[in-house]
DNA sequence: AAAACGTATAAGTAATTGCTTATATATTGT
DNA sequence: ACAATATATAAGCAATTACTTATACGTTTT
């Protein structure tokens, strides 16, 4: 019962596409500053910026100062409550999903 | 790159939290007539009749009818979409987060 | 100190969302 | 046929969201 509010944070901020997007990318390169994301993106440099809050503020993203560039990269502890919540019915999807763990190992 | 509009459409159904609880209840009851959701629920009869039309929209539930009352199950195979994202990138979550099948043990 | 660069915030806006009440559509029982 | 039950849809509304342009802030370079 606790966390839920974490939980649907993570959610609502990997819902949307865009900024999904920019998690993605943040998650390919490894660390990468605003400017670089800006470029190749379909939204303005404020938007950009606007999702990097939402993600960290999810904590799914932490930042790295450097000069006049924040680098930014992906804190994968941000996805506990996502996985946990999947852990927690996992019995169930066991059951009726075959195994949870092959289909992981398999996607990919 | 396939199947990204179905990921989102399975975040956003799950990111609302009383979207999520009725989700959870069928999950936990097994098999349950809408009025059964109802009882019990903060929001009106309509209100979790739309969830339950945006459940089924994004694959995450299945219905039955029998006779005047329509019995909800969860299906599984509607969490696909984040199954696979999660394991699209397990190697990172690997690396840095320890094993994902054992935290998928682990919890609860 | 001034200009340039990288990033964040402010303000405004159209679109979406989650709810409500009221009403419609099945299906069953009398 | 009629009333009752179970569910869905319609219409309207306040809140939220994801964007835009304009501006501010912080850091570096000259």
């Amino acid at each position: 019962m606790a966390g839920t509010m974490q939980l649907t944070n993570v959610l609502k901020t990997l819902a949307d596409p865009t900024r999904r997007a920019v998690f993605e990318r943040i998650l390919q390169e490894g660390e990468v500053a605003a400017t670089g994301l800006v470029r190749g993106s379909k939204v303005s440099q404020p938007a950009v910026s606007q999702h990097l809050r939402a993600l960290r503020d999810a904590g799914l993203v932490a930042e790295r100062r450097e000069g006049r560039h924040i680098h930014y990269r992906v804190a994968p502890k941000g996805l506990s409550p996502l996985i946990d919540w999947l852990g927690h019915y996992q019995t169930f999807w066991q059951e009726r999903f075959e195994n949870l763990e092959r289909l992981l190992k398999e996607s990919e």
